[in-house]
DNA sequence: ATCTAATCGAGACGGTACGTCGAGTCTTCCC
DNA sequence: GGGAAGACTCGACGTACCGTCTCGATTAGAT
């Protein structure tokens, strides 16, 4: 009974979070400061979230949440070059300072990085997998899909994170294009018949 | 003239920096803990390091400085695949702990970021262009280099920062496979001749 | 119109106020406490009173509504052994907290001050002098009956509130026999005649 | 070793934690204010004393410690109306506010309330004990110093915590030559010889 | 026999202050 | 002049109560 909860406040809270965020930075990411710009307390940031990180995935969750359907044109190539392009677009707006602090949080942090994991990654791999199992037969026999959303995704978070250099698209196709022919010359004697 | 620096408090505080950093985690090293069990001063710590980060990264830097030296089989594949293993164990050692920690140090300070580019990033990834450019006519025409080591690297520092998955042997393998003879199938009719 | 105030929540409440402060002692008496034991809400408590102060007030209040009438002995002396007695009987029960519980808020709070004067001391001097106006006669000339009041109970709300010496009924003997016959030692010469 | 406590931090918390009390009253000394208006951090706060009870009585102490000298005029009836007159006149200063304040808060703090008692209530009740003791001879057989003392200093303190009459000079004054004389008219038959 | 309005328990809300912790700086004394 | 010790300011943490509010469920007296 009671009270129910302020959907409201929530909402201004969630925003809030990834305002601050994309202005001030993951260390200016305080509690009280996300109190102070939602216009709340800090104790109902409490009642609801352990903590500030889980307050920014849930905001960001809420915030890609039907971002990002795997496409489906009919071509294994295409569907791939689209998803990655969009992915590529959306870690370098604004939001991907948000994933660089939740990836960074996650380190320390179990907690976050479960929660990540379960809201964000496994459920973009697993739409990613059904996506490309239909068109399996298209796939040299052995290649594990496990290891192939890791060699479609991490080169783009590693740029993302690591910064060495620009996350671009050209980037992505020459990684595709890698991915997709090998990088070995294959010579006349191995080839295929 | 004045006392010189003391080179066996650097040593201590730098010991120190990482036994915290494996035992209690990223959150758990704090200045006052390194001072402590370095039997330092705080005010040592900061009068030669601007940060704890730094500590922690010139801590790491002396620690592998010599590990994982570009092999030199003759064999590209084998070169490569040692160099791998090697980065897969020391990512699984007590040392993935740290980098960890200073990768997600990175995200948010970009001193740190611009140090782990420069003191660990950038040579290993100098070192391995050289090693691989040895190599420079097995390689498939039109396959970037950069490009080529960030599908090496990222999918190790993927698992590593993510956790989706374990960082295996067996996984780089398959990866490194995937890598060389790419994802598809080629039909018939798109076959060099 | 509408629904009359529940007699039982009110009567839940002012029990459990007082139960709160004599076990938990001051700091304990929150309006949360005191809701919870009552089986009450907070917005009941505020409806009906302006804080917690004026709760217990009330509540103390109810519980020595009837007690200490001012003896009527026929004897000056005895009426006032009888009334201090009983007084200082009551500051060492249970409820003795709750009168050090509400001088406290009163020295903070004016609206508590004035309920406690209103409801507690004004009343109760009222009566005593009423006492002991009865035997004026019998007084010195001269002596003014509110320092005399003032006399008889200062001593006890003293040591109840600065706890320096017990409160005991050999104190309140010894201090009436002082006020009884006065400090000083008269010399022959300024004897009466 | 390490560096030695600041006293001048020391000073302006002393002084502030007055300050605050006298201008905002008891409710508004928050460690917070103190620490505001000392430029001073609450960790130095809390790093000397429990809590902001303790602040105000070392204040209160570090005030008044000088004053108050039992006076020695060779008479004990000037000796206690000056030692009373003088105590009436700082209770009616700004000083009686942190009075009320202390003595509240140690209605629920049992530290507060024994540091009061050993740093201002016994040591001036041993000075005018000393003081008193003097004239012992000129006293009424029987009187016992530690009632006496009480009925001397419970008056004054009661109307400055319950406030029913003013605390004047006047009520000072009957209040000493009740106490002197005692309260009854003694008949013909029971007077010494 | 409904309506209707005030009351109730429950508990979420915006605030304020708490007491703690760590960062990075400064001071004192020792070597 | 470097170093250990440790006090300092600052700012954020997560908690506890305050007094207000909004729910849905009673419970009268008025219709």
């Amino acid at each position: 009974m009671g009270r129910t909860r302020d959907e409201e406040a929530k909402a201004r809270i969630l925003d809030a979070s990834l305002e601050v965020l994309e202005e001030l930075g993951y260390p200016g990411v305080t509690t009280e400061a996300i109190a102070e710009r939602a216009s709340a307390s800090k104790a109902t940031i409490y009642r609801w979230w352990p903590n500030k990180e889980a307050v920014m995935l849930e905001a960001l969750r809420e915030a890609v949440a039907q971002e990002l359907p795997f496409p489906d044109t009919g071509t294994l190539k295409d569907d791939i070059r689209i998803q990655v392009h969009n992915f590529v677009k959306l870690l370098n707006s604004t939001r991907g300072r948000a994933f660089k602090g939740i990836i960074a949080a996650a380190q320390s942090d179990s907690t976050v990085a479960e929660a990540f994991l379960s809201i964000w990654v496994l459920p973009r791999r697993a739409s990613a997998r059904r996506g490309i199992e239909r068109y399996k037969k298209e796939l040299r026999p052995g290649v594990d899909l496990e290891v192939l959303l890791d060699a479609l995704y991490a080169p783009l978070y590693y740029r993302l994170l690591i910064g060495h250099q620009p996350l671009t698209i050209e980037f992505a196709d020459q990684m595709m294009e890698l991915l997709w022919k090998g990088l070995h010359a294959p010579s006349p004697t191995d080839q295929p018949r």
